[in-house]
RNA sequence: GCCCUUGUAGUUCAAUGGAUAGAACGAGGCUCUUCUAAGGCCUUGAUGUAGGUUCGAUUCCUACCGAGGGCACCA
């Protein structure tokens, strides 16, 4: 419709020889000013002395000269603004689009043919699934969806750090407090997690303040490096290694299944260290130099901005950096037709990102060109700083569940059974963890607050799930009622819903540009608020109502496009709550 | 010191350079013999400071103040 309406000025507009004006079309924020806007008062002081009043008079007498049917009136007010008001019928025509379209609403072909592959939550073996680990999926998740709706192919990959210090502090203390699997042979990968993830906390403490542990904790790091008949020396390390890896690798699993995510592939840095070692080797002396014995990237050189990065340290171990630029290899290998790869991570991680996406640009530039890295903001409490020391560390896997638990307290008194109540805990608990996130601009740091944060009212994904459930029960009792959705008596009033569903398309369309899933998220707020207002201020299912059809349309079309836009967030939607 | 992000109601967040800056929480009032009250309706309240660009700035630019993060062998 946008484009409609820049079709139609830009005809006007030469008709008048005044072809070739940059305007832009907006939605007013009041629907008295209109569906569509624009303003030419810019035009104005630019070209012409002219009115800028005059001139939309001017444009606005020729436009209503032959008006669409889509329009049904176009006025001007205060200094130039030209509103269009669209026609009953072209909100008839769009519920019912929207009832056609189903499932595929808001879909598009723009990324169609286009094979992306993002990256993100990247928990570490042996480690907890914290917080920012949650925010990271949440917002994959999404982005990843939102690409699928616009006809891409999408890789989802996680990163995971499977050797390393941590590692070796978890198995030291696990070394310390004896084989666990007697005890929890029993329970759940997830509370065997914890107490791993418990274990790498005490390992982490004692490295700092134990000098023996410090070189024993060392000792295990260096072993775990070991191949081959190297790994039969030391069967205790490595029994609680392999025990240790599976588990926290199942227990994320559990994580990923409740929150909505099924990863294409996995990659272990491990394995691409090796890969990135053999990159920056070949490049020394034309990317990389050496600089106190480690082999460094003075990416200063190239950009001032950036700075220098340690790849292979003095000691000769490849860091970070070096797995990276072995992972993105990996990646182009992986899918050689890959035409865009994302990575989505915290911000701390962006200046390193850039330094090592400058190296990459050296070596393999067109792979440089493909690569996009999307930051968020940091989650922390409104209490302060959280730290393992202070005993305030909450964990994803335990936020989630806190969160669920929560949700169940309220179902409790619902007429289902145990089965109906725990999928219903599970998808509202989820949702209002994810829309939390998802809410808020993805660059700023999140504000957490244990009682307030977990809202189930007002700006909440509950809210939203609230909405959908209601809309669902009225068209099971339409069902029952017999009366089905159809447009051949369509009531005069415009209601607010309708003027709001229209714009969902383009709505997507923002949000995969810009990478910003909060923009679905706010309009779906502002959908289930007229939806619900819609819902308060009318009888919806009534056979006495000759319009009750066309309501009923209106809230299939309402129900299609929040289940669409939930699941565009990573939401599922309950079919009752 | 340098680089990135950020500053909007009491609080947590919105606002593709446009019209009267939107919500939610909190506080107060009303609303279930009509379809789910996790709802609806009403009241209350904000752009860090100083300049600049512009017909028009929360948005762009400069400086200052405040917050978070990063800046060589950790990830």
């Amino acid at each position: 419709m946008q484009e409609k309406i820049k079709n139609f000025i830009n005809k006007v507009l030469e008709s008048i020889q005044m072809e070739g004006v940059n305007f832009s079309i907006e939605h007013p924020e009041d629907f008295k000013n209109g569906d569509y806007s624009t303003n030419v008062a810019m035009v104005c002081s630019k070209n012409l002395k002219i009115n800028p009043k005059e001139l939309a008079e001017k444009i606005v007498g020729e436009m209503n000269k032959d008006l669409p049917v889509e329009i049904s009136k176009i006025d001007v007010a205060g200094s130039g603004f030209i509103n269009f008001h669209l026609s009953r019928e072209f909100f008839s025509k769009n519920i019912e689009e929207i009832l056609n379209q189903a499932e595929k609403v808001g879909s598009n072909s723009k990324l169609s043919g286009k094979r992306i592959m993002v990256e993100y939550t990247d928990p570490n073996p042996f480690k907890p699934f914290h917080i920012g680990h949650l925010m990271t999926n949440t917002i994959g998740e999404s982005v990843a969806r939102i690409l699928e709706h616009s006809g891409a192919k999408v890789g989802r990959a996680n990163y995971q750090g499977d050797v390393g210090l941590h590692v070796a502090k978890a198995i030291w203390t696990i070394k310390q407090r004896g084989f666990p699997a007697f005890t929890y042979e029993n329970s759940s990968n997830i509370k065997k997690a914890t107490y791993i993830g418990e274990c790498y906390s005490f390992g982490s403490s004692v490295y700092e303040t134990d000098p023996k542990a410090k070189e024993e904790i060392d000792d295990i790091n260096q072993k775990l490096y070991a191949k081959g008949e190297e790994r039969e020396k030391n069967k205790d390390i490595y029994d609680i290694y392999d025990w240790g890896f599976e588990i926290t690798m199942e227990a994320f699993e559990d994580i990923y299944r409740l929150l909505g995510t099924k990863f294409d592939f996995y990659f272990l840095e491990s394995l691409m260290a090796p890969v990135g070692e053999e990159i920056v080797r070949a490049n020394i002396g034309k990317v990389f130099e050496e600089s106190d014995g480690a082999i460094v990237f003075k990416a200063e050189k190239y950009d001032p901005k950036l700075h220098t990065r340690v790849f292979i340290t003095s000691k000769g171990l490849p860091t970070y950096e070096t797995k990276e630029l072995g992972l993105t290899e990996e990646k182009f290998k992986t899918d050689p037709d890959m035409d865009l790869s994302i990575v989505v991570t915290a911000n701390e991680q962006e200046d390193y990102m850039r330094v090592v996406a400058k190296a990459i640009s050296l070596i393999h530039s067109e792979h440089e060109k493909k690569m996009f890295h999307i930051t968020h903001g940091m989650m922390r409490l409104a209490t302060g700083k959280m730290s393992s020391r202070k005993g305030n560390v909450v964990t994803g896997e335990s936020l989630l569940r806190d969160t669920i638990a929560l949700v169940a307290e309220r179902v409790k008194e619902r007429d289902w059974n145990t089965e109906e109540k725990n999928i219903v805990a599970d998808k509202v608990g989820v949702a209002a963890l994810k829309y939390s996130i998802l809410k808020q601009s993805i660059g700023g740091d999140m504000i957490y607050d244990f009682e307030k944060s977990i809202s189930l009212e007002g700006d909440s994904g509950p809210y939203l799930q609230y909405s959908y459930a209601r809309a669902n029960s009225i068209i099971e009792k339409a069902q029952k009622e017999n009366i089905l959705p159809d447009f051949e008596t369509i009531p005069e009033e415009v209601f607010e819903i309708e003027r709001m569903l229209y714009v969902f398309p383009e709505v997507v369309d923002r949000t995969r540009d810009l990478y910003e899933p909060h923009h679905i998220a706010s309009y779906l707020i502002e959908v289930a608020r007229a939806y619900n207002s819609f819902y308060g201020n009318t009888v919806i299912v009534n056979k006495e109502d000759i319009n009750s059809s066309y309501k009923i349309a209106i809230t299939y079309a309402f129900s299609f496009v929040m289940k669409k836009g939930l699941q565009l967030l990573g939401i599922e939607v309950p079919i009752k709550m």
